[in-house]
DNA sequence: ATTATCTGGACAAAACTAGGACAAAATTGG
DNA sequence: CCAATTTTGTCCTAGTTTTGTCCAGATAAT
C-alpha cells in the first residue's frame, strides 16, 4: 500500500543537540533561540547541564515553521500552533498557493547516535533529510553550499559519493522510499551533469571516453568521473549508462580518446560485463588504456587482472594514473 | 477558534498577512496597497500595530480582479463589484476570450514567424552536424545559443523535440551509432534538466510530479516538460523515469501535488503501461488530475479515455489545461 | 586547551505603513 | 494618426514593527 508512515509515530523523546537540529532545518543556531526566546516556538527539554535536547517532533515543528513564513506567514501567528494546525496551515497554503514543499513525514535517525562529528557527515545528514522530506530546493541548496567549502575531487569523494552510498543503502533498507531515491538521484544527475561546464576546455585537452557496459544502468558514478576528471585537464566524452561495448570502441576511434573509463554499479554479476570487457579489451588493443571502478568492479578483480586493466581503488588513485598518463604522453617530467 | 481550518465556505475572518496574500494572488504587495488607496478595492482589517490582516474573502476578491483585469476589464470598473458579481464578469469573459490563456501570449511573440522557422532548421542541422562527428562542445554551444534567441517553451516545442525526433529517427535508420545518441542524449539531458533552475521559484508554486512510468526508461520528454512547466509558474517535482505507480502516488501525495503528469515514449505496447495507468487512476482518486502525454500516449487513447485522464496532444495544450487548473483555486462554484 | 552552548541584550536588516511622485500604458479627443 | 488626459504600476522617503544576527562573559563538553 501506499500509505505514509502514521503521524503518530513521532517520536517525543528529546535528544538532538541544537547544531543538528540547525543543519537539518535550515535554519541557524541564533534564530532557534530566538524564536524561542520570544514566542516560545518550541520549548526544548534540557539536559542536566541545561544544554537544550531536541525530539522529532520539536524538528518537524521547526520545519514546518520554516515553510509557514516562507509561504508568507508571520511568525507571531505560527508559534502558538500545535503540529497538526501547523500541518493544516501549511498544507493549505500548499493547495492553495503551495509551498516550498509540505506534508510531513517521520524521519528517524537510525545512524546518527553519537557520529555527529565531522562536517562532512552533517551536510550528508541533512541532505539525507531534505531528500526524506521531499524538500528539492534545500536539496539543491545543500549540494549548491556544500561545493563552495571544499575542492570539486574532494567534494566528489567526500560528500557525493557518501551521499549516493547512503541513499541507496537506506533505500534498500525500506527507510527511503523508491520515489524518494528517484527524486534525489535526478538532481544529483543535474547537479553532476552540470558540473563538468565549471571548466573551460581550451581544445586541447586529451579525451577521455566514459561511460558504463551494457546492463549497468546507473550512471552517477560515471557522471561524477566525468566531472572529476575535467578538472584534470582532460575533456571528458560523456556517453550515458547502458552503451555496448562496440558503440565505446567507435566513440573512441573517432574521437580520438587517449583513455576509456568504465563505472560497475549494479547489478555486480551481470552475466554480460566479463563479455563486454573481453571485447573491449580486444578491440581497443594495446593502446588505449582501459579504467575500471565502481562498487561493482570488485566482483571482477580475477578478469581484470587478466586482460590487464586498470583498476584503481578510489577515485584519488584514478586521478593519479590519469595525471600520469596525460602528462606521459605530452613528455612533461613527473618527479 | 476557527481560524486555520475550515476552507469549505468563503471565510470573512482575517488573519492573512499582506505578504501571503500577494503569494496567492500573483500581486505586489505595492499593487495590493495602491489598490487599496486609490479605489478600496478591499478594506483589510488591522492587527493592533496597523498590520493588513486580509480575510479569504479578501482573497478570493483580489484574485478575480486580477483575472478580470488581464480579460481587459479596468480597476475602476471592476473595483465597487461585490463577489458575485466579480464571479459573473469573470466568467462570463472566459466564455467569449478563447485565448483566457494570457500567459501563453507572453512567451508566444507573435513577431516570430516564417524567419524562425528556416532559422530553427538550420539550427537542428548544426545540432545533428555537432552529434554526428561527436563534437560535444559545438553542440553545447548550439544548445545555448538557439535559447537566448527565443523563449523556453517555443524553444523546446519548435527545436529541442523535432532534434530529439530526428536523432531518434537516425539512430532507427542507421544515420547515427548508438554511441552518438547516447553522448547527444547525455547532454540533453544535462541541459535541460538545468533548465529547470533558470527559473526563480519563490515558494508560492503549485506542485506538480513528473515522471514516466515503469517499464519507460526515456526520461528527456518528461525532463522537457518539466522544464516547460516552470516557466508557468510550477514547481516541477521531478522522479526521473522508471517510477512504479505507488512511489508515484506516495510522493503526489507528501509533497501535495496539484497535478501529476506522465511521459510515454517507448516501448508503446508495454502491458504494464494499463495497469499502473489504472492504479494510478485510483489512488489518486478524483482529487488529483493525471496527465498523461508523450509518443507513446497514442496508443492507449482508450485506456486514457476510459480511465478519464488529461491527454494533451501538444505541449501547448498541456500548458493551456496546466495555467487553467493553476488558476482555478477555488472549486467551481455552481449558480 | 579548544570548541560548543548558554543567557541576556544590543544592533541591523527586512518588512510593513503612509503619503506622494513619476512614468508607462491605455483611453479619449481632435 | 497624433496629442492630451486618465489610469495604472512602480518606486521613493521616512517612520514603525518585526525579525535575524552578533557580542560578551560564563559554563560545559571533548
Amino acid at each position: 500500500m501506499v500509505t505514509l508512515e502514521t503521524i503518530s509515530s513521532i517520536d517525543t523523546a528529546p535528544r538532538h543537540p541544537i547544531r543538528l537540529v540547525a543543519n537539518r532545518t535550515g535554519l541557524t543556531v541564533d534564530l532557534i533561540r530566538a524564536w524561542e526566546k520570544r514566542y516560545h516556538v518550541v520549548d526544548p527539554a534540557r539536559s542536566d547541564t541545561r544544554r537544550r535536547l531536541y525530539s522529532d517532533y520539536d524538528i518537524e515543528r521547526l520545519r514546518l515553521i520554516r515553510i509557514a513564513k516562507q509561504n508568507g506567514r508571520r511568525l507571531v501567528d505560527v508559534a502558538p500552533l500545535t503540529l497538526e494546525a501547523l500541518r493544516d496551515v501549511v498544507s493549505e497554503d500548499s493547495r492553495y498557493d503551495s509551498a516550498q514543499d509540505n506534508q510531513a513525514e517521520v524521519f528517524r535517525p537510525s545512524w546518527s547516535s553519537a557520529l555527529e562529528i565531522s562536517d562532512t557527515h552533517d551536510d550528508i545528514d541533512a541532505m539525507l533529510f531534505a531528500v526524506k522530506t521531499m524538500d528539492q530546493h534545500r536539496f539543491d541548496q545543500l549540494l549548491q553550499e556544500g561545493l563552495v567549502k571544499q575542492s570539486l575531487p574532494s567534494y566528489l569523494e567526500t560528500v557525493i559519493g557518501p551521499l549516493l552510498r547512503e541513499i541507496g543503502e537506506s533505500t534498500r533498507l525500506g527507510k527511503l522510499r523508491i520515489a524518494h531515491e528517484h527524486m534525489a538521484t535526478a538532481h544529483l544527475r543535474t547537479f553532476i551533469g552540470a558540473l563538468r561546464f565549471r571548466e573551460t576546455f581550451t581544445g586541447s585537452e586529451p579525451k577521455i571516453v566514459i561511460t558504463t557496459p551494457t546492463g549497468q544502468l546507473h550512471e552517477l558514478g560515471a557522471l561524477m568521473i566525468a566531472a572529476l576528471v575535467s578538472v584534470d585537464g582532460w575533456l571528458p566524452v560523456y556517453l550515458g549508462p547502458n552503451t555496448p561495448a562496440d558503440e565505446i570502441v567507435a566513440c573512441a576511434l573517432q574521437s580520438g580518446a587517449r583513455a576509456v573509463s568504465l563505472s560497475l554499479t549494479y547489478p555486480a554479476d551481470d552475466p554480460r560485463i566479463p563479455t563486454e570487457l573481453t571485447r573491449l579489451r580486444s578491440q581497443l588493443d594495446g593502446k588505449i588504456p582501459l579504467f575500471v571502478g565502481g562498487a561493482a568492479a570488485a566482483h571482477h578483480q580475477d578478469l581484470v587482472n587478466r586482460l590487464g586493466l586498470e583498476s584503481p581503488p578510489t577515485l584519488h588513485e584514478l586521478r593519479q594514473s590519469l595525471n600520469a598518463l596525460r602528462d606521459r604522453r605530452f613528455g612533461k617530467q613527473t618527479v
